[in-house]
DNA sequence: TTTCAGGATGTAAACGCTTACATGTCATAA
DNA sequence: TTATGACATGTAAGCGTTTACATCCTGAAA
């Protein structure tokens, strides 16, 4: 491996100098400055990142924790969510150089907290991929490197959050069953009961029927946000309400809807005629179901690119104060809602105003 | 920052012993281990992986890079194949407590070196996720750092590849459409020139059907493997064929024949009857596709494993002969090539015997 | 010719860890 | 009692950078 000290002897020169020409900030003669790059051209030098941090105290590299879900080997779409955040997050930390550490955390193989210091150790930072992720867990965490929470909860004070307007959304897709499609019997396939993005969408669900009198929820079931989960949630409908179904059905996410469209297809039932079904996330997906999925979209891209500022602010600045950033979302209606087949319309959604 | 200088202070031993305590190997008197974990937890006491790094030698963290394709915003599909692939690394690099730092590569964007140089300070090796890649460069970085290649020309002499095998794969798909389904005039969809599998998967093509008299290739044009291109393949089909359409279309992966559904779907084609179409790599949104598609299932998650297990075979083992891995992949008949709605079957493929 | 400012370059300490080697301690055997 | 080992622990060098500070050089001004 080529050190900078053999750079600086191949270029007569000091290491100072050599680390001069590497950053350009003080001023190098030119012919030196030339001479250098020669010889680090010649060696095919890269500084070592561990002996530059160590020097500079810092890594220039943050982490990303994502939560990994059980799945089923042949049906793994944990990152068909984390799939734009990731792309967000990378856009933004390339135009500075700095590098993304991926970990995906599964509470069942890790319950401790060992292999998440370690990855400590590693970052100047962490991301939290999601918000439903243990207290206990997060404070360790934090107690060592600054931390943001992406779709973490709006109410959080302690940490930086950054997420989508989770209950204008969810209020804007029950509406329109309710006024559109006239909704009255609605069913809810909840998300786990820990998830913050899960527990806003819940909330718009309930607020939104309140004012709605006529249109009522029937039931709720919780489901793990996977395509599996949600196919279970759906033969619990068909258990629970056959031959009186529900007239929608509410998922917290797109892949239990596509779960439940499965279950639904299965036992003979037609979306939307027999029952509408509505999801959340606007996967890619969602398009080729059929019927296509009604949802509402987040913007996972930009939610990943403002995370990742926030947190390199945070890391330049520990002293800010921790703050909330709130995406608008789009409500996207396909016709798994019982609008006409082919209907494919994208509409900006309001944002909840916060008293 | 606590050092292990403030956990050594606190526990009245020297930073030596409490090296020995983190990695116990060396023998530590009972109460003095006892004495030196406390002030650890006391402290939340984290290594530095910066330092750690530079009195190893090692770091501990493998880079992967991903190359990006141009893609519409609202239709990223680049992940869905990486998806299982970085799952599969991880999964084996958790057991050793590597990690994982992951670049997106994008030609357009970075055309030049430094971005991967920079990354290259920063790991012990690289794994390049896709076969497609400069070999310009992959010289450069290999110069630096261990390299495998997954998904890599299966010819390649110089890096280690890791890869499914795609000849076999395409051979039989092709076989299927022949043999079960008489298809006599095929149309290829043709993956990037570059791309070793797509390569592979090509000349399977064509050593099938110079076996099958009667049964021809009357096109090829070539994608970008994004649903988008597959679109505009399907346009370009539909333009050069109208009234004599092939009786099916090969294409190079799922994503370009998800393309191509949607490109027949809009103008009023159904598939499989005025034609037939078949994928690779067997995605999820394959299955919801209409009519599900038939294709080719590689083992992305093994791919991963293998590729990482390889990789750090290789960094503990600089002098190790550069080898080929290949992976047995499955043939996935549902309907889109023809066979009745609803069918679900997977067979395995025999290896290509390599002569 | 000498002096001096300023630019160019070199020197060496520091970053936080690991580890070879040195030292210290204690029980046992002679 | 002293020599001997085995075990426990400490000392300090070294990993490859960065950077504050010291030094050297050059040309212009006096």
């Amino acid at each position: 491996m080529t050190t900078l000290y053999d750079v600086a002897r191949l270029a007569g020169v000091s290491t100072a100098t050599v680390s001069r020409v590497l950053h350009g900030q003080d001023r190098v003669r030119e012919s030196t400055r030339i001479r250098v790059q020669k010889a680090i051209e010649e060696l095919g030098y890269v500084p070592d990142n561990a002996a530059q941090s160590l020097s500079r105290g810092r890594k220039e590299v943050i982490g990303i924790v994502c939560i990994e879900r059980p799945a089923d080997h042949h049906e793994n779409m944990n990152l068909t969510y984390t799939d734009e955040l990731l792309h967000g997050v990378e856009s933004h930390i390339r135009t500075l150089d700095w590098s993304l550490l991926i970990t995906f955390w599964n509470e069942v193989i890790d319950p401790g907290f060992p292999r998440l210091a370690a990855m400590s150790g590693k970052v100047d930072g962490v991301l939290i991929g999601e918000g439903s992720f243990p207290a206990r867990l997060l404070d360790r965490l934090a107690a060592r490197v600054p931390v943001t929470l992406i779709a973490g909860p709006p109410d959080e004070r302690a940490f930086d959050v950054v997420t989508a307007d989770n209950w204008a959304g969810a209020a804007a897709i029950v509406t329109h069953l309710v006024t559109e499609h006239g909704s009255r019997r609605l069913f809810h396939l909840d998300g786990p009961p820990n998830a913050p993005d899960a527990s806003e969408r819940r909330r718009a669900l309930e607020e939104v029927l309140k004012e709605h009198h006529g249109s009522r929820l029937i039931g709720t079931t919780h489901g793990s946000f996977s395509v599996e989960s949600g196919e279970e949630g759906g033969e619990r409908i068909l258990a629970a309400y056959r031959g009186d179904l529900p007239d929608a059905v509410v998922c917290a996410n797109d892949q239990m809807a596509i779960g439940l469209l499965r279950a639904f297809g299965r036992a003979g039932l037609s979306v939307p005629e027999d029952v509408a079904v509505v999801g959340f996330d606007d996967i890619f997906p969602g398009r080729f179901t059929d019927p296509p999925l009604t949802t509402v979209y987040q913007p996972m891209r930009t939610l990943g690119e403002r995370a990742c500022a926030r947190l390199i602010e945070r890391i330049s600045d520990p002293g800010l104060a921790p703050a909330l950033e709130m995406l608008p979302t789009e409500l996207v209606i396909r016709s798994s809602c019982g609008c006409p087949p082919g209907t494919s319309i994208r509409q900006p959604v309001r944002q909840r105003v916060m008293e």
